[in-house]
DNA sequence: CGAGCGATTGAAAAGACTCAACCACCGTGG
DNA sequence: CCACGGTGGTTGAGTCTTTTCAATCGCTCG
């Protein structure tokens, strides 16, 4: 359970900045910038934003999980990425001057502080080391789904699975994985009931271990070679 | 046919470069570029850069239109996006500074400009303008691929070649849309044969015409309706 | 303890792919 | 001018993956 009542998380002392786009920010700018965030805890499941309203600011993920998703015609949800700790969240819809084209949600309790438009804009501009972070950033990702692209159009569901295995590993760390069925299929892009098989089958083949609803690798090299990445 | 001793082609005057990146710099820095880049003549299918080599600069298109790709494991292509006069390309990479995640060649015979890594970054460093340009693309960019993605994941094939039309209808404006079946495949995502016979029922309802390898749309609103876009 | 959501299983149907063969157009060289 | 070769386009048949629908199970929270 994390302590509700934290507001008194400061930019300065924030565990996840050192992994974050603001881990080179001066120490005046640190403060400015602590001055302009707010922090606030949310519940599993809580939205952070929705597909089609207007940005008013970014999210900087404290703690928690957050899936990043789109809504199909049939209102099934694609995840396009999972966030973690340390990163920003919200901008690119920013920086386009579009309706977000996505939607976000935790995927359990996280603490998140909010940086408005302004504040972050004017940082930006002010800000090289922290701009040519973002512009990075941006850059890293388009390719990242140019990657996804092709997977999707390419490879069979089970090796998506894989593939999919391989990136919440590196999410989640040491956690074990912990999404529902239904999440993970929407990662995956399938159904929920055939990545319920095919987790069976990993299952079966050694590959994983599942506990309820979380899911352990327990044989990385076999996902590679699935994943067609060995 | 193109004029193949186009060496003479000046920034200044540019037809392609009113809708670009570049369609506000000022008239120093147009200089600038305009001694800092090189033109040159593409046949077609030929190749600008290709995925896992590294950027030296970027390419502009004064004339002509380029597939975006990355290689599946099978070695099938599948297109991420086709770009036309005016579009610069190949900076994601510079940015990231990864090798390139993608390749590109021509799908038919161009007229494109060079700039160098040094001059192109440091005019982005100094042209605010360019630079919140570039930074709007980025977004716009992995926005459009959000919703790429989650078509690819969830919509059929027919409703994917539908949606594919809409887009290259756009990209080729007056002229028909003219693309081998191949690439057209692997734009939407799908093999050759099941492409072909998908085109023939649009034919046979009255949504599109073809001539040889052209293909000419009837019906747009047939289109947006089963693309789901209406 | 019951309600309800998430997880699971089975069976049938549909969509898409593969493979193999054949056709048609186009440029080349004789 | 015509035969030839090659690439790209087309068709058919069979197979396989994946989805859909329906039903059941089981954990968790009031």
């Amino acid at each position: 359970m994390l302590d509700k009542s934290h507001k008194n998380v400061t930019c300065d002392t924030c565990g996840a900045r050192r992994f974050s786009l603001f881990n080179n920010v001066s120490e005046v700018e640190l403060n400015g910038l602590d001055h302009a965030k707010s922090c606030s805890y949310y519940k599993k499941n809580q939205a952070l934003f929705v597909e089609g309203s207007y940005p008013r600011g970014v999210f900087c993920i404290n703690q928690g999980k957050i899936k990043v998703f789109t809504l199909g015609d049939e209102g099934k949800e694609q995840i396009i990425h999972i966030a973690k700790q340390g990163e920003i969240i919200g901008f690119r819809s920013m920086f386009s001057e579009e309706p977000y084209k996505v939607s976000a949600s935790t995927l359990e309790e996280s603490n998140i502080c909010f940086i408005g438009r302004d504040e972050f804009l004017n940082m930006i501009d002010t800000n090289q080391t922290l701009r040519n972070g973002i512009i990075k950033e941006l850059s890293k990702e388009l390719g990242e789904r140019a990657l996804f692209i092709t997977n999707m159009a390419q490879k069979s569901v089970r090796e998506r699975l894989a593939f999919a295995l391989l990136i919440l590993d590196e999410i989640y760390g040491d956690e074990q994985i912990n999404l529902t069925r239904e999440d993970l299929a929407n990662f995956v892009g399938t159904a929920t009931e055939t990545l319920i098989r095919l987790l069976r089958d990993f299952k079966d083949e050694g590959i994983i271990e599942t506990h309820t609803r979380k899911v352990q690798i327990i044989n990385k090299d076999k996902l590679l070679i699935l994943a067609g990445k060995k």
